[in-house]
DNA sequence: TTTGCCTTAAGTGTTGACAGTTTGTCGGAG
DNA sequence: CTCCGACAAACTGTCAACACTTAAGGCAAA
C-alpha cells in the first residue's frame, strides 16, 4: 500500500513527510519502539531518501525519535519519565504564554475568545461523544501571546507529541466539562489583567492534565519501562565555552 | 582560506558544520542579514551540499536563519522584537528549570554549587577583565533540574543564539558583580527549598539581563529595523486538527 | 558446549548530478 | 525616464549511487 498523501500546504516533500510519518505513527501504523529505516520509508512513500532524512531529523528534533550516529532511528518509547519531561516543558511554556496573553490581548480579543469558548462548550456538551473539537482553547491562547518562538515550540513540537501520547493512552472525555470550567477561569483572570493568577491557573490546569495522562498511562498496556528518548543537542555544561549571565 | 575545522566530537559532518557555521557567524565571518547559499558554503568547507543542508536546517530550527520554500537562507536580523521573543522563551524555561532544581537537587549538590560559585566569584573579581568564565551558573543549574527537554532547548538552541546577540551588542563586564550576587540569592532560595521564590528570583535576574541587552542593542550600530526571523513549523491555530486539553 | 573471531549483510553518511523555481538583468515600449 | 516582459543565471529541491560503519550470524578453536 502507498501511504503517500498529497498535502499541498507543505511546499517540500520533507515537510509533507514529516506530517505523514507523524500521522502514520499517530494512526498506529508504526508501533512505539519500532525501528524505522530511511530506505524502507523512502520505498513506502515512493520518494528518495533525501526528504525522508530531513523528516526523520525533524522527528528527532521533537524528541519522538531516538538515534545514535550510525544506528537506525527508533521511535521513542513513552514511559513516565518522558511524559514528565514533556509536561515540565509544557508547563513552563504555556504558563509564560498565558501570562503574556494577559498582558498583550486587547479587550476585543478576550471577548471574542470568551464567546467562542462558550459556543464550543454548548456544542460539545450537547453531544458528548465524538466531538470534532476543532476549537482549541490552548492553541488560540498561545497565538494571542504573540511569541513566535513559544508558539513554534508548543504548536510545532510539543502538541504533536501530546496528541500521540493521548492517543496511545486513551482519551478521557469525562474530563471535558471540568476542562471547560478551568479554561473559563483562566480567561476570566486574563480579562481582569491578572497575569500571575492566569499563569498559576494555567499551570494547575496543565498539572491536572499531566496527572490524568499519567494514570491513563499506568493502566495502558503499551506503557513499557524502557529507556526514554535521548534528546539531541543537549551538551554537558562543561563542554560549552561560555554562557549567558 | 579553508574554514573547515575538524571537531571529532561530532560524528557526522552535518553536526560539525552546524558548529562551524555557528562559529563563523559568531566570529563575524558572516554578517547578519547576509545570504548564505548551500553551494557556496559547501565549496567553502570542502564538503558536499548534503551536510550543509542539514546544518542549515538546524540553524533554521534554532531561529537563526530565515528561509522560504525556494528562497535562499538569510541569517536572521536581530531587532528588538527578536530579542524580546528570545527572552520570553528563556524566562519561561529557566524559571521552570530553577523551580525544578529547587525540588530535585540534593543538599550535597547545592553545597557543591555554592562553593563553586564562591570560588568563581573570587577568581573573576580578582582580575576583572578577560575572565575565562568556564564556570557557568546557569548551565549547571539547568543540568540539576534534570529535564532533558528543557536542557536541550536551552543549552542546544537558546544559548548559542544568546552568545551571538551578546557578541554583537557588546559584553558588559561591569554587571558581573551584580550577577554573582543574584546567583547567590537564587541558590539560597533553592537551599531553603523555596521553589516559588527561586523561580521568581531567576525570572527577575533574566529580566535584568534582557534590559541590559536591550540598551546595549539600542546603542549598537548593527541593530537594524528589519523583519525578524520567521520561525519554522508554527502552524496557525485553525490549521491543526486537534489539541491537548 | 561455549567463546572468540571473521564474514556478510543491512543501513547510514556522503556525494555528484538533474529538474523546477526564483530572482536579477537586459531590451524595448509607452 | 519609467515600466513591463522575456531571457538567463543562480539556487534550492530531489534523486540515485558510492563509501563507510555497525551489528548480526556463522564457523572454528578451546
Amino acid at each position: 500500500m502507498d501511504g503517500r498523501e498529497d498535502d499541498d500546504s507543505a511546499r517540500s516533500l520533507g515537510e509533507a513527510l514529516f506530517r505523514d510519518i507523524l500521522a502514520l505513527i499517530h494512526s498506529g501504523g508504526i508501533a512505539p519502539g519500532a525501528t524505522l529505516g530511511e530506505a524502507t520509508l523512502a520505498r513506502q512513500f515512493g520518494v528518495s531518501r533525501g526528504p525522508v532524512r530531513e523528516a526523520i531529523r525533524r522527528l528527532q528534533g521533537i524528541g519522538l525519535v531516538t538515534r545514535e550516529p550510525f544506528a537506525r532511528a527508533r521511535i521513542a518509547l513513552l514511559d513516565r519519565t518522558a511524559v514528565d519531561d514533556l509536561f515540565d516543558m509544557r508547563v513552563a511554556l504555556e504558563g509564560r504564554a498565558c501570562a503574556l496573553a494577559a498582558t498583550r490581548m486587547d479587550d476585543h480579543a478576550i471577548t471574542t475568545l470568551l464567546a467562542a469558548l462558550e459556543r464550543a462548550r454548548r456544542r460539545d456538551l450537547g453531544d458528548p461523544d465524538v466531538p470534532p473539537d476543532d476549537f482549541d482553547f490552548h492553541l488560540l491562547l498561545i497565538d494571542h501571546a504573540r511569541s513566535p518562538r513559544i508558539s513554534a515550540a508548543l504548536g510545532g513540537d510539543l502538541y504533536p507529541l501530546l496528541r500521540l501520547y493521548r492517543r496511545w493512552s486513551g482519551a478521557r472525555p469525562e474530563r471535558k466539562g471540568v476542562a471547560y470550567q478551568e479554561h473559563w477561569q483562566i480567561l476570566r483572570a486574563i480579562r481582569s489583567r491578572d497575569a500571575d493568577l492566569a499563569r498559576s491557573l494555567m499551570e494547575q490546569h496543565i498539572e491536572k492534565a499531566r496527572a490524568n495522562l499519567m494514570t491513563a498511562l499506568d493502566a495502558s498496556p503499551t506503557s513499557q519501562p524502557v529507556p526514554a528518548a535521548r534528546l539531541p543537542a543537549a551538551p554537558a555544561a562543561s563542554s560549552l565555552p561560555a554562557g549567558p549571565a
